[in-house]
DNA sequence: CGGCTCCTTGAGGTTAATCAATCCTGGTGG
DNA sequence: CCACCAGGATTGATTAACCTCAAGGAGCCG
């Protein structure tokens, strides 16, 4: 039902269940199949999504073809929501599996706003955290890739309540889209971390050897 | 006067005369001599500024020890606002010349959003704005430099009125660095311009030769 | 035991930084 | 009026990072 499946948003948290009703009244249920394209980067912006069922990547094309996935969007998130802001799409979006979503036509979510500043406060709050941490995904991309492999790892452990194993649930040629770079380069990168005896590696499970080298390569 | 020099900036505009008297409360002013630093990327974020007389530029610092010039501020501008958002500086700061600015501690300047609501949602929409802008700055230096150079020139010469002609107001090193590049490259690639017959050049002026092939390279 | 997909390894090419040397050009003092 | 000097601007040669293309493994399922 659009109400519960709004609720559950982080961003619409706390709202009244006037002013949800207010926004399923302009939400368009969507179903889309696996792999498919939501919207490109550079596309016109005209509306934001709302993540009910199944998962999506928002990823940043390359001049050559390459793509960084810049985050994996969970069930209940809202993606796209720069539309309000921008006249494009900053960023390219595309389902991982079949995904159910919810449509916010930016227009329409603009007149709500105006009708309801607290929603508008709310929002504007959220994405300017959001840009926040978007600008700072982007800018990793300027360290060497060694760096990003290196601060991945670290998070990952973090992420996973262990400071010296981490597993990696996703195919590493996936990882290496979320480092905007190639699995070949991931690899020997890898590779070149075995051999300085910074990590071991078992399949697709990672231990920290040697911590204080692995921080000092994520610094830059 | 404090009041006069906050009247003048673009985010504080349409302010009452009561809020305009409150924020000139809270705003310290600050002289500086040239070249001098204001703050370094990754400080702890602790107040921002608006630059009441003089020249500034925002930059970003590379792992070795480059640096790119994200803008420059004009009088009357602020700068440093993300700290609202963020607890430490995504860039740096430095004056270009002797400059007299005004500090706005953020914890004060929060305080003062809470008690004056509309200053506050004007304050976000506007940040959020700039952070946009911030982003696609950053992204840019994704680009091939010689994109980023056919933007710049494009960029010009509309700011300057014109389709074809622009002159470049800066050194050719200060260019350089606000496409995050070096002098040596950003030479060659000019030479490359001009022998591909995209512009002519003559000092610090240039023309535009072949626009349709310009906006191509500034594509990607 | 193919055939598949994912991963790895090697060779080569492109982009752009660095280092070093040279070339202007405008300002200064003789 | 001219020699000289300093900073900026150019040019050449070298180097580093990392992508591309191409060719092997390694595991896995029918």
């Amino acid at each position: 039902m659009t109400v519960d499946d709004l609720r559950r948003a982080p961003l619409l948290a706390g709202l009244t269940d006037e002013q949800l009703d207010a926004l399923a009244a302009i939400a368009q249920p969507v179903l889309l199949p696996g792999a498919a394209t939501i919207f490109r980067q550079g596309d016109p912006a005209e509306a934001f999504y709302l993540l009910a069922e199944g998962s999506v990547k928002v990823f940043k094309a390359f001049r050559d073809g390459r793509t960084a996935t810049i985050r994996h969007v969970r069930t209940g998130e809202t993606f796209g929501e720069s539309v309000l802001f921008n006249d494009s799409y900053p960023a390219g979006a595309q389902t991982m599996e079949e995904s159910r979503l919810y449509r916010l036509r930016s227009d329409d979510f603009r007149r709500l706003m105006l009708a309801e500043p607290e929603l508008g406060l709310r929002i504007i709050a959220a994405m300017a955290h959001l840009l926040v941490m978007l600008n700072q995904r982007v800018e990793e991309l300027l360290l060497p890739v060694p760096a990003r492999l290196a601060r991945f790892l670290l998070d990952l452990c973090s992420e996973q309540g262990s400071s010296t194993q981490c597993h990696l649930a996703i195919a590493k040629q996936e990882l290496a889209a979320r480092l905007g770079t190639v699995p070949e380069t991931l690899s020997r990168t890898l590779n070149r971390f075995v051999r300085g005896g910074l990590i071991a590696v078992d399949g697709n499970t990672f231990e920290v050897l040697n911590r204080p080298a692995l921080e000092r390569l994520a610094q830059q």
